[in-house]
DNA sequence: CGTTGGTTTGATTAATGTCAACGCACGTGG
DNA sequence: CCACGTGCGTTGACATTAATCAAACCAACG
């Protein structure tokens, strides 16, 4: 069942129980598919459930005035969309599929509940978002640098977001992005990407084929990007407790 | 009470009434002065104390391996650093005064069950955090933009967000900055923030005395950054509560 | 096959960085 | 009261990064 996936990433903060794995589950009431492209929540709505990717790639994105889409987020398996949303009178951005992907609906209600009755829960939880707001700090800051160094980060913070979860084999990951939206992420335009790109696979550190990203040298690419991943918190530290909620992920 | 300059923007969110002023008033428990550089909290730490800007300007930032720093949010009177900090093992970044300020300590443990007990107040103050990582969204995202359009974004924004804990006389506000931080705040060479600067002067849309800014003509300068105040919710009206906030600010 | 979406290449231009110097205001010590 | 130092703002000349435009290429797919 992909709620692991968020079980997952929670366990990285705290150890859950039995029952605490359920309820989680039980958050999800209802689960909607969207192809590549096709806006989850759009600027303006006021959602009344928390989004949850279960499966697939989704971004946080908004439109400029010139019509320009900028990324400012990647949603993959186990992110929640916003876990407090309500409190705000509405959207500031959009929230689109990117690749086919699978997201489950959380009533903002069922979410204030369990966060008054479970602090553990409610910890987690809120400490996934503040890995969000962290993550997107850095965002913000490789934004100063060159192109190759930031794609390079780029690559580092998705391989270890994706392994944090248990989609990694490897040093391979599914990185469901065309270049244009790198581009959009980014802040660069599509032809620089594919230049950065070459120069990134010329140097041997990467490799991509069709959709599967491969890391050949992550050291080299860290040090590269000067990636340091105590930004992800304890979402970095690939410890055992990673790899146990990954076999049961499998198992169920 | 330089505290009101919180309460003032948290009634922006929802009203408050005098208990719940009390309690705000209550969580501080010392206070401290700040010179310009110093640091509040260092990259790295754990704090136990949440910190509530009283007075002056403090910034987020973090500096790069080559030495650059770069910031990431300017924290001015009314703005707490991090409600949550303690669900975080460490600081990722560091805090630091940019003027002479002044800075309310507050521990974690009053926050939380503050939280626990009033949800009101609980959610205001979230609220308040959720504005802050909208900001940092649409900080981002003006990144693509060119200089001319960055700067006069932020000074739109800042005016707005000065306007929101009554520290505007007309249009006039405290940008307690030099050049070079705010090269260090936009990815920009302070040469280049200079010229950028002379622009917008040029165009009559501001006017800078000593570290006072005046905005000329705000709906120019909007046009110009193609500036929606949307992504600060609430606080970006300027409604009466506003208003008779700032009276009781300044009748205290 | 032909179409389509995505990637790659080349040529040119625009935005911004870097370096180096100068100026101006303010404060401090003689 | 002056002389100097220091921090900040300003200017010019030149280098670099990335955008833009236009076209070719490639692979998947009906």
């Amino acid at each position: 069942m992909s709620i692991n996936r968020l079980i997952c990433k929670l366990e990285q903060f705290a150890p859950l129980s039995n029952e605490q794995r359920k309820k989680l589950g039980g958050l999800v009431r209802r689960v909607a598919d969207f192809g590549p492209g096709e806006e989850i929540i759009r600027q303006g709505d006021r959602p009344d459930d928390v989004h949850l990717v279960l499966e697939g790639w989704a971004a946080r994105y908004k439109i400029l005035p010139e019509g320009e889409r900028h990324i400012m987020a990647y949603l993959i398996p186990g992110d929640m969309c916003d876990v407090l949303v309500r409190l705000l009178p509405q959207m500031d951005h959009s929230i689109g599929a990117l690749s086919r992907c699978k997201v489950g609906f959380i009533p903002s209600k069922e979410i204030f509940s369990l966060i008054e009755e479970d602090r553990t829960l409610a910890r987690a939880l809120l400490w996934a978002d503040l890995v969000g707001e962290a993550i997107l700090r850095e965002w913000l800051v490789t934004r100063v640098r060159r192109a190759e160094k930031r794609l390079a980060h780029l690559f580092c913070e998705m391989l270890l977001r994706s392994k944090a979860v248990g989609l990694t084999d490897d040093d391979g990951f599914e990185l469901p992005l065309t270049q244009e939206e790198l581009g959009d992420t980014m802040g660069l335009s599509t032809v620089h990407i594919n230049r950065t790109m070459q120069e990134l696979r010329g140097k041997n550190l990467i490799a991509s084929k069709g959709k599967r990203m491969i890391i050949n040298d992550l050291d080299g690419l860290k040090k590269l990007a000067d990636f340091d991943g105590a930004y992800l918190h304890q979402l970095a530290d690939q410890g055992s407790r990673n790899a146990a909620a990954a076999a049961r992920g499998r198992s169920d």
